[in-house]
DNA sequence: TTGCTCCTCACGTCACGTGAGGTGGC
DNA sequence: TTGCTCCTCACGTCACGTGAGGTGGC
């Protein structure tokens, strides 16, 4: 301190925990200036300037821009500040929902495929699932020979019926003849939203996970009609395919993986 | 559409919800190229790459950079992306903490400025309030003549101390004894954190407001002591002086606006 | 000719951080 | 002379958005 009250640029630095370059930039753009210059051009500040470099760092860890602090620099009194604040939380609060939502959009991705890192392909078992809530479409129309024509309907409907599209996308049959009829058209499309508004209930199901591009299933349907029939199991509602590894967590197409969930319960002895 | 199943920029842009600037961007920094360029340059992208581009806008709004989803374009497997994700969720979670921080800091300073807002100046009363949280700093200790030497001590140390300094702060006495004694060098700074360690008990207090500068109260530390025996009560814990209105609301310093609280009790009669 | 779609290229944004090259006082 | 602190100036960052100026096909 070679002037009494007045500190170097370090010294405000270290006391303030703000950067030089941050000072000499805030200097630089007249958002703050030091309270003196040395003949030689070195930065000078007075104790005082604390609280006005707390303003500033207050609302800048607010979320802020410069110019809308630079504008409350000349400019404020509580009832403005009160409106802004309140503004502000609004704001806060926008973001907050946002980054949630993607919190539950990587958790659900992450846990669909740790689900397929635990499974054995191509095997049917029987198994308890929990329920779980998804947002199901409208309902496919093909127009065409091709897979996009209803897969793009949905896309551009999603918005509408508030459809998250950046949950896994899923298909569902209304029951086990349609998926029979046409395993590779589902009746709807579905995202994986923990949010969204249908319910997948709880229950038994029968659970085989296969591999292959989008609409790829096979024979699966009339295997699983088959299992049904050995285990002596009768199907109780409509069929979920949900793809647990998708372009997100695999580059070849062709490998994907999809699990077919079907609900069952045992046939009632005569 | 010119060629079967191949769309034109405007096209693919429409059906993705993503700008043509950012897929002109995408394409310049190799991220992602349309499937074909027409003898003129026109770029024409194809129904299949609507999953690719999904896969860049999820692990977009996940907020990974367009150098970390490049990386995962050619590499990724479910044991990659299930790890990535856990650490994403990570990530995330603090992003979230930070947020609500904030959303938590612009409240307290919004409901202390409607407090004064409401309140009258100079005017004593008792009244009723609610416990808050708060927290308090190390003792002070007034190295010269400066309110400054005890304030700095207080910032310096406030990071150790886990003291959040963008709450407003206030001084805290031990008792009305302090507070006659040196009204204006406070024997505790605190910080008005709503998830403060400390806690001010629910109660009966003696209120006023008062402005000025920070430190400066006048007389009212002896005009408390007067109100407090006129009105037959005894002081019972601590007082507490809170900046409702400071730098962040004010521009000029001697117009800050300052709450005393003084818990109390009724006297016994004898 | 007009209107539409598409192109490239260059510059702006936001709040600094970094690094080069140089000065001044002990 | 060495080491330290400070200075200015210029450029980089990140993921685009915008606008100028021009082309090509109906």
């Amino acid at each position: 301190m070679a002037t009494p009250g007045l500190l170097s640029i370090k010294d405000f630095s270290n006391l303030t925990r703000i950067k030089q370059s941050t000072l000499r930039y805030y200097d630089n753009i007249g958002l703050f200036k030091p309270s003196k210059r040395g003949a030689n051009g070195y930065r000078y500040y007075s104790l005082e300037q604390i609280t006005t470099i707390n303003l500033i760092i207050v609302l800048n860890n607010l979320g802020m821009t410069i110019d809308e602090i630079n504008g409350y620099m000349t400019e404020r009194t509580p009832e403005l500040m009160s409106k802004v604040f309140l503004e502000k939380e609004t704001e806060l609060y926008d973001q907050i929902r946002v980054l949630t939502e993607r919190f539950n959009i990587v958790g659900t991705y992450r846990r669909l495929i740790n689900l397929g890192l635990f499974s054995e392909e191509n095997k049917m078992t029987v198994e308890y699932r929990e329920e779980r809530k998804f947002s199901l479409g409208k309902r496919n129309r093909f127009t065409d020979d091709t897979y996009f024509s209803a897969f793009f309907d949905f896309i551009e409907t999603a918005k509408i019926r508030n459809v998250d599209l950046n949950y896994p996308i899923g298909g569902y049959f209304d029951d086990i003849d349609d998926f029979v009829d046409h395993a590779s058209r589902p009746d709807y499309f579905y995202s994986v939203d923990p949010n969204g508004v249908d319910l997948r209930p709880a229950g038994m199901h029968i659970v085989c996970f296969i591999r292959g591009d989008y609409g790829e299933v096979g024979d699966v349907a009339t295997r699983l009609v088959q299992f049904a029939k050995e285990n002596h199991l009768v199907f109780t509602g409509p069929i979920y395919n949900t793809y647990v590894e998708d372009e997100i967590s695999i580059v070849d197409p062709n490998h994907y993986l999809l699990e077919i969930l079907a609900p069952v319960r045992k046939e009632k002895e005569v």
